[in-house]
DNA sequence: ATAAGGCTTCCATCTACTGGAAGGTCAAGA
DNA sequence: TCTTGACCTTCCAGTAGATGGAAGCCTTAT
């Protein structure tokens, strides 16, 4: 199989699949014309790997799974500790983007968003917290940066 | 005041707020020696941006807001629309890694993490799937990919 | 013969910084 | 006065993970 047959069943686009050759990923053997020829473990190994970064993992994280996958000694704890890790790391961005989402939407809220120059969002970007607007008890706490 | 002292004050390192100015999002003048000074409005401008950015606005969606914070003439609807379409975009990345979360949880609590080759999680990602694992209904349907 | 489409490599670009090298500046101390 | 150390400067490279495009070869059909 050439690349491009190999782009459009596991669903990469070729300059991807080319780029996980460059970086050591995949290893298609060559035609005597230059051309990349893919054999079914090749397809395996995109197919897992398009699967694998579906689901975020890095491509670091790739390429220990890929070792682990072809490794019949592998202990499952390894490929547990990786999945455990890229986990802990969804869970962090989906900490900080529930804040985000929470004091954004706030924002949005109030802002009137008409032809008129005041604005809330614009106040608090700024600094200025003009008097709380509806909800009582805490202050405006502002969240600081995460990572 | 120089760099270092915008840096301390505004939690922003330094070489952040030179890329800032490269980028044209501030122009602190300059002294004799070439060193940057920075006078208050500088200050404010990066307070805006480190507040904006830590909402996870975009660099170019700062630029816009910094541009309306600057326009006494502003409609709040302006304001109003960067910020809807960033929270549109938060929202999207949080259905995605909510997805991708699910799928990892349940992978991760499949696989026994011991010492045996066996692994429910390089099955999934391989493209194997043994037989549902505790779940009826729906045979495990395969997330597609998300941009 | 030539045109279309597929393939190749190489280089640049994207986001938002970050690290480091080489070197100028300034204030304090011996 | 010299030196030391903390600042500051610019410039270049690198990060993740591709993606876009140019220039050019290969193959097949007309």
């Amino acid at each position: 199989m050439n690349i491009g047959d190999v782009a459009r069943l596991s669903g990469l686009p070729a300059k991807t699949i080319r780029y996980y050759e460059e970086i050591g990923l995949i290893s298609p053997m060559r035609d005597q014309n230059g051309y990349r020829r893919f054999r079914d473990s090749d397809m395996h190994r995109l197919a897992f790997l398009g699967r694998a970064r579906s689901l975020g993992f890095s491509i670091e994280d790739c390429r220990g799974l890929l070792e682990l996958y072809g490794d019949r000694q592998r202990a499952s704890a390894d490929v547990k500790q990786i999945a455990r890790g890229h986990l802990a790391r969804i869970d962090e961005k989906l900490a900080e983007l529930t804040a985000m989402r929470q004091t954004l939407a706030h924002l949005v809220s109030c802002c009137a968003g008409d032809s008129r120059p005041d604005c809330p969002i614009l106040d608090d970007l700024a600094g200025n917290f003009p008097a709380g607007s509806g909800d009582d008890s805490t202050e405006n706490e502002r969240p600081g940066t995460v990572s």
